[in-house]
DNA sequence: GCAATTAGTTTAGATTGTAAACTAATTACA
DNA sequence: TGTAATTAGTTTACAATCTAAACTAATTGC
């Protein structure tokens, strides 16, 4: 909302009018410049205004003649979508995800490249090779490569450094600035489950506060207050994993005990169910059958589960919580227990107001999540000052 | 930082550098023309129209000149923060507390009202009545009396109804409708915990997160998120009283076991003191003499303390943690049983760069938040509208 | 008492928004 | 077929607010 400065100029208040009318048009399908001048408040001379600048930038295009029951007929705008192209990576513990979409978001190709030498300078090269590739692949447009979200598997402070990626052994590495150098264009990092909260929040962005809760081994949120990603005072918000939920419980590999995580995890949930001789593959599996041992381990852990995410409801009052979890996703029965315990222990107008999700994002969501962050800022820029308007 | 609407116009621009300059001049002690141009950005003839229409409006004073080397002196610029006076109250379990401050919420009068009817029938009376009796002590004031705030002991909702205040048995109460309709003046309501949270505020006021939490027979939080009560979808973020810290535990009165204030409210504490034959008085006790049994009890109950600040932690990566509580500061060996405990379970950057710090507020600390809240819309209604200019 | 310096005001001009009048395009119907 | 009614979008005259730069005001040093 605040925009360059603090104090308001004349362009200020353009470029507040620009964007207002921009995210307009962005997320309506289709709409007329009489519609933009009813729902936004400006006169129509204004949005005319606008409209013509934003068409002149190649952010908006006119679609021909739309459908009125007498008068003339409304001309159709729509975000030009195609005016640009994203990347969003992910980089997993053995691969890269990369997807290159149009501004909305929408996926034009993807790819899945397995490396092994996590070191920097292997990462950019791969990374940069690979994108370059995939670019040419796609029609040239006219601002063509705008910008590249990240998602890391590890802890990314507020200025986008990577403090501590244990799996691929990163320890404070300005990887947004070196990327940005070989690349040429914008690069914004942030942890995997605040990207994945990005991409799940297109349902919901109305909402003061929303969590996406990203289980695997681990357990991290993705915590979205008034439509923009919490980070904390640093950046390292959202470490929901290590909440105390047990005293005297299991030692967590952070070295404290009963961390949530410890039993609430995939992992955690794995090895109780392989303890007791259920076997599990990582991937791919189909749902578990449900015996009366395998119920009870269920039941045992949605009440883990349970205790998690009390806190998280009582601390955050959310309109959304998305639970984003393979294993949990796949063996459905989790989600029934799970909102029955919830039923069952928690009797505040906090829980009854909060919908409990199972994630519906596809299978490279974080790197789509990536990939809009990169098409945001775009746009934010385009919203700030004019390109390269040459004549007039 | 979002004005009236979504739209600017010329009126939204001038209300925007009119509501930057006056902050600017509450922020500072004094403060000239030159050093608002300066500081703000905007020139010298803007700044000083503005600060005219500051002055007129009688918010802004003229004190006379002020020091330089050479040339001529500016002249010193204050807040006017005696123009107008707020109310502040706490509604406690038997009595009510009034303050009255000037705009800087400093107070001017307080007092403190023991009842015991609490119908909202009678409290709204005695009010009205102690408030006309403690307004009539002070001098006059341009705009006389500007609001109230309520800090109520319970959960209010975004709205300002106070959904349920079990000790003084409210449900779903629009008091600030009530009171503003008998006081002829805006009313604010909220829960003490957020009140309180934002008398500390004050000094940390640049913090993207910060945490107030008050410990008494129950246990809240108020959050600051980017200087802003953080109220969550339905205003009941918070009630981190109720985080499951522990599997099997005691029951609370909220039906759940193992609440997080079963074991780290002030009365989890006291009763493990007289339970262990330590008599404990509920106000102004000396500090508990620390025999070994009772430095036991206090160490567990660090233990349990610091189980419940992990999670806050974890999930929200404030700069601040001011602790709210009149057994633990005034036992205050607990905080640094408290920081030693922390310091071992918890190796995060996090924690490093968490300051945690015992409430330094003066006793009616709720009732100050109050009266900063309603000062504070009152400043911005003045910021967004000019007053009664009746000449020009 | 005059040059140098700093504070604050005045004035002319630019940008952007508004309101209201205008043009453009389309349907209904005589 | 042509004209009134209706709706979409543009043009024009004007007002609000900011800026830059010139100006006035007040003070110190010599």
């Amino acid at each position: 909302m605040d925009l360059l400065s603090k104090r308001f100029l004349h362009t200020h208040m353009r470029f507040a009018n620009r964007r207002l009318i921009l995210e307009k048009i962005i997320e309506s399908e289709e709409i007329s410049r009489v519609e933009l001048h009813a729902s936004t408040g400006l006169t129509k001379a204004t949005v005319s205004a606008i409209v013509a600048e934003l068409i002149e930038d190649k952010l908006v295009l006119e679609l021909g003649t739309g459908n009125t029951l007498r008068g003339r007929k409304p001309i159709r705008l729509k975000f030009a979508e195609h005016a640009g192209i994203a990347a969003g990576l992910t980089i997993e513990t053995d691969e890269i995800e990369c997807v290159i979409t149009d501004l909305y978001g929408k996926v034009l190709i993807s790819e899945t490249v397995e490396i092994s030498d996590f070191s920097t300078k292997n990462v950019l090269k791969v990374i940069r090779v690979r994108l370059k590739e995939l670019i040419s692949q796609c029609a040239p447009v006219h601002y063509s490569f705008v910008g590249i979200g990240c998602a890391i598997p590890g802890i990314v402070d507020n200025k986008g450094i990577i403090i501590h990626a244990p799996y691929i052994e990163w320890q404070k590495v300005d990887f947004s600035n070196m990327l940005s150098a070989i690349t040429g264009v914008p690069v914004f990092c942030d942890n995997v489950a605040n990207m994945l909260a990005v991409a799940e929040i297109m349902h919901h962005p109305e909402e003061k506060a929303a969590i996406c809760l990203r289980i695997r081994s681990g357990i991290r949120a993705g915590i979205i207050i008034n439509g923009e990603i919490f980070t904390g005072g640093d950046g390292f918000a959202g470490e929901v994993g290590h909440m105390p939920v047990e005293a005297n419980g299991v030692l967590c590999r952070c070295g404290q005990y009963g961390c949530w995580e410890t039993r609430a995890s995939e992992l955690a949930l794995m090895k109780t169910l392989s303890d007791s001789g259920v076997t599990v593959h990582k991937k791919n599996d189909p749902p578990i059958a449900v015996t009366e041992p395998v119920r009870k381990i269920f039941y045992d852990y949605a009440g883990w589960l349970a205790s998690g995410l009390i806190s998280l409801i009582n601390m955050f009052n959310p309109g959304h919580i998305t639970i984003n979890s393979p294993l949990i996703s796949r063996n459905d029965i989790i989600i029934r227990l799970l909102n029955e315990e919830l039923q069952n222990r928690l009797h505040t107008q906090s829980l009854s107001s909060c919908r409990l999700e199972l994630s519906k994002a596809p299978k490279n969501a974080s790197s789509i999540g990536a990939a809009i962050i990169a098409a945001d800022k775009f746009i934010s820029r385009m919203s700030l000052s004019r390109h390269n308007h040459k004549d007039a």
